[in-house]
DNA sequence: GTCTATAGGTGGATAGAC
DNA sequence: GTCTATCCACCTATAGAC
């Protein structure tokens, strides 16, 4: 198989495994089964395990601002952006999987730096986007006045982040957008 | 040492352990070498990890238990609770800890049946007790209405164990609290 | 690119002496 | 209760053949 393809082929696998199991708990093996090769060829593609988690994250952070984009390029109201956000969370709860990065961040402390700060480098740019979604929504007079946007950015992140431990946890798919709902109705214009 | 301090010694090493690095990413030496004996000798205490996993989970949800009945017995207004609430959560990551439900629930598919059963009562007792103050703050008239008030709870959790992540990742300790405000800001009477 | 063989480390767990 | 010795499974990573 040639270069490109295995090396994608590895990451979505990778990736499958990190959003279900954590970085931890998933190995060259675990990859290799599902890959059909042997452990040690992945390091043909990637040195370390370290760097195969760089760029799942890099990969991840990458994806997931190719979406943010084209939330903001349709332009609605705040509330209908902030909706469409927290679908990514709910549709890959639907999967069965946890946000890569949400999942990493629990790790953070036994994660490589190199790991970590492609982890940091996720939460700022989605506090940043939602900051400024919140921050255009009340200039346009849709949502109401309340604590700084990006407080208001963060505490959607996290919530949307928590609710899908609690989804898994409770086994229940709807969690998050429900969650995200009850979230929203307090943003109103009172 | 007497057997029921060792065992309290062993928790509360396995405890914090478990709240920074995860159920999948300490090990028996870790406890060891910080209570002071080898590691095979935990096993006169915890036969399994599996064992040490439950009780830990179980104890945590015993203590958290405690604490929503000490609020609760204050019986001041629904927000008042809910602020108290939160302050347990702000308190632990001050402390440079996570919730040691919400690290288990994030690593829940690798937990042991018995360990998944246990977190599982925590939340579910967690969303019990947020419900039960939100129905009755808007009894009392002090919050408006909206979603049901156990989608209240369960988003209010999501977003505490979401916000200590965000805390460690973004390293700012203010940040649990904060996003406490922005959700309770959206529960008053409008 | 992928393989086998293997190194060197760490994990949980058991047996049996003290 | 705690120890040492040991087992076996698993991990990441490397060397070198094909």
């Amino acid at each position: 198989m040639s270069n490109p393809d295995r090396r994608h082929q590895i990451l979505d696998v990778a990736q499958e495994l990190a959003q279900t199991r954590g970085y931890a708990a998933f190995s060259f093996r675990d990859i290799a089964e599902r890959v059909g090769i042997r452990a040690p060829s992945i390091h043909h593609h990637f040195p370390s395990k370290e760097a195969l988690g760089v760029e799942l994250a890099t990969r991840y952070e990458h994806d997931f601002h190719h979406h943010l984009h084209e939330i903001s390029a349709r332009s609605g109201p705040a509330v209908t952006q902030l909706r469409a956000y927290a679908r990514l969370f709910a549709m890959t709860v639907r999967q069965g999987r946890m946000c890569l990065c949400g999942m990493l961040g629990a790790e953070l402390s036994v994660l490589p730096e190199a790991v970590q700060a492609e982890v940091r480098r996720f939460f700022e740019a989605n506090v940043r986007w939602l900051a400024a979604v919140v921050e255009e929504g009340r200039d346009r007079g849709e949502l109401g006045l309340g604590p700084p946007a990006r407080a208001v950015g963060t505490a959607y992140l996290s919530l949307l982040e928590g609710s899908m431990t609690t989804a898994r946890v409770l086994g229940d798919d709807s969690l998050v957008e429900a969650a995200a709902e009850a979230f929203l109705q307090g943003l109103g214009r009172p």
